[in-house]
DNA sequence: TTCATCGTTAACCTTTCGTTAATTTTCCAT
DNA sequence: ATGGAAAATTAACGAAAGGTTAACGATGAA
């Protein structure tokens, strides 16, 4: 198990890092938490971040706040006990739990346990699977024919899966596909990824489109 | 307070079930580990495990490392061996507490008080929850089918808990609104949302209408 | 040239918004 | 209490916006 953690004062840091590793727990330490949000936005397969409120100088909600516009990772709060009320806890806020300092380190691991089991889906073979070397995407054991482009947009949308991508940013992060084009590219592109994996429009499995927003991947 | 024991003495588990009883928690003693398990896995709301070691033909710590892999529940161990190993293991294996035996039953019920003093229940999850990065609401863990105005619209309300929001801002604040609409519009997206979340219009238990101002949501 | 691919357009279809109107509920003055 | 006005609820419907895709032209590489 991966966690992100942000909390300034380092050694207990160091502290909790120490105990958690020998549970199989590797923290990886922010002390400034804009860097944790670029880290956590960056690689996706952290399994929970402990957030410390006490930072100075900053609110350690809004850092919630502005991680919950990208990410749904759970969320351990810790701050010092004598500030519990419900606004602080961030429970509103999409916090999964909350702990007040100073706590037991094995209560941490506890749960961080207990969390990480309570979103843990049954694991499942990926019926896509992206070859970047190849520039091949594979599903269902077969290599889908997919030109520069789809494969483009398809391996962008699988790398955000459940996440629907507006059509400009798709665009953008397509290099076969031209800034200056029309966002209704987009669509006609998705249409013909829908067609190679026959799917059905009406009711598509894979690629759904989000009315207003754009298309999201769901595995 | 209730909690599950596992001890092959009967009679102990007798005197220490009648003990407890005394200060208002239930004991349910199982003579065999395997039954305790699957019992601890279908019912989960007891409160800890009280597990004897030193188990006839059978070793305690397995039962332990099996019970850790699907609960957090908090456990406290005991054994009449004298030597630290089953202590050293047994809490490194993810028990919060250690008794020798034999013990003084007054000694339990303080250790059980205290285990679960510390270990506070996480807090249970929210009915509704938004994920932003999913553009979803999920609703007693179902994700409700909303189109844009309704998402934005519940959203606010969601995000303004127990504040009555008139008409005019809910207007103003929600993109998929034109904002030359009628303010009657709110109404009829309100009463659609109550739909899809089976509200019984006479008497609503999430949306309430403030006569004269607007709508609140009470969480 | 020929071929594959991207991009636009247009027609079609589906969903959603917004208005209206009929009905019910709430509140206040009497 | 009670009657009536104001406010809220919602079914129904038309208009508008958004999504889907076939068809075809443009572009560039082999």
């Amino acid at each position: 198990m991966k966690v992100v953690m942000i909390e300034d004062d380092l050694e207990l840091a160091e502290i909790l890092s120490e105990y958690l590793k020998k549970y199989g727990i590797e923290v990886t330490n922010y002390e400034d938490p804009f860097i944790a949000l670029s880290a956590l936005h960056i690689e996706k397969d952290y399994d929970a971040l402990i957030l410390d409120l006490t930072l100075p100088g900053m609110d350690g909600l809004e850092i919630l706040k502005k991680l919950r516009e990208f990410s749904d990772i759970p969320v351990i709060i810790s701050s010092a006990r004598s500030d519990l009320s419900d606004k602080v806890i961030g429970l509103d806020l999409g916090a999964d739990d909350y702990l007040p300092k100073p706590y037991d380190p094995k209560e941490l691991e506890a749960r961080l346990k207990a969390i990480t089991r309570r979103r843990a889906k049954p694991p499942k073979e990926p019926e896509f699977r992206i070859y970047k070397n190849r520039h091949e995407i594979v599903f269902q054991n077969k290599t889908l024919p997919l030109t520069p482009a789809e494969y483009e947009v398809l391996s962008y949308l699988i790398e955000h899966p459940n996440q629907p991508i507006n059509r400009e940013e798709l665009l953008y992060a397509c290099e076969s596909l031209s800034e200056s084009a029309s966002v209704k590219t987009i669509d006609v592109i998705i249409s013909r990824i829908r067609q190679k994996l026959t799917e059905d429009p009406k009711n598509p499995r894979y690629i759904i489109s989000v009315r207003g927003v754009g298309y999201k991947f769901v595995p």
